[in-house]
DNA sequence: GTCTATAAATTGATAGAC
DNA sequence: GTCTATCAATTTATAGAC
């Protein structure tokens, strides 16, 4: 992949982040990748297209955080807790925008394009890989499912929170909640699967 | 308050809810509204100023919520499990275009201006009435809070991860259990404050 | 491949008739 | 108070020189 392409989808995303699709001009971005309007009409089609670009982005660093999580934690629940660690460590920059994720999410499902089918894939494979930790610390399907889309909406819903309130400590001070609550919530689980 | 005036602010609410506020042109809340574009103009001096009269409604919408809730409820643990019900009961809107207040607060807390200030009330009220149903069972200030906000990141979390899968039996799933655990966290919470 | 200039459409806001 | 017409600015996208 181009350099130059590369360089316009990092410039897409800061944008976007900032200021949501409608929100985007394609003279922002050109400006914050520091080249002229007419160049990225080279290497997107389109506005849609640039935007489809970055959200296949932002896929890839979801990847790149659960890579980093399995190489860094040495249990599944260590693995949790770097998950958390990611936003805790973000959190200065989160209350700004927003989580990336829920906005681009807040963004993108609002249409009835084929960016809305995309954006999909942020949260499913938030999902899947949670709940492929919590497998392996001996949960059934079900209740593996389950705890991932707990944590998800906790973390989300904190992102929200700190972002209302413009406030770090608000969003720090819930996932320090959650990550101290993931050791809690596997022994004191009263669901009917057995978790070891 | 004009009749037309509502009627505007009413016709607001529906577009920015779907479209975001960049998204929003003033023809479209005019279409809406069934009035000739102009006339908006009569009524509210800008956009942004239509935007925060549609902001003021939502907070009064959500003050209706908690009167509903006070009214239905005979205990402060009936009154939280009616104000989650109303999220439950609104699922399948909730997945199109997110939750309104959610919404509301992504697209206007990233912006600079009043109107990122208005946008704190959404969430600062909701922290407030929960806050003071868990004191009326007897919850200390910190843990009444810290219930409060741990309610408002689960709903808003289901909302968005409903949002993303674009499923309303996932947001209803995240909050039945919501409410399933509103009874379970005051009873095994392995909190200091001690609660009735 | 890169950049300038500009076309074509949209949009917030206003003027002014009624 | 209401509505039409329109201005001025913005924005997506393209044409075409280099």
């Amino acid at each position: 992949m181009s350099d130059k392409r590369v360089q316009i989808i990092r410039a897409a995303g800061i944008v976007l982040h900032a200021r949501g699709y409608a929100g985007t001009t394609l003279a922002l971005v050109a400006a914050e990748a520091g080249l002229p309007l007419g160049n990225l009409y080279y290497y997107f089609k389109s506005k849609e297209d640039l935007a489809a670009a970055v959200v296949d982005a932002r896929v890839r660093e979801l990847d790149a955080i659960f890579a980093y999580a399995e190489a860094a934690g040495t249990s599944p629940l260590r693995r949790l807790e770097c998950f958390v660690a990611a936003w805790h460590d973000g959190a200065d920059e989160l209350v700004v925008h927003g989580c990336p994720y829920g906005a681009l999410t807040h963004d993108l499902a609002r249409r009835g394009d084929a960016l809305s089918n995309k954006s999909h894939a942020l949260f499913a494979s938030q999902l899947e890989w949670l709940a492929r930790q919590w497998r392996a610390l001996g949960a059934g399907p079900a209740t593996a499912e389950e705890r991932a889309a707990e944590l998800v909406c906790a973390i989300q819903g904190a992102c929200l929170l700190g972002l209302a309130l413009h406030d770090p400590e608000v969003l720090r001070r819930r996932l320090r909640e959650i990550s101290r609550r993931l050791a809690d919530g596997i022994v004191t689980s009263n669901s009917t699967e057995v978790l070891t």
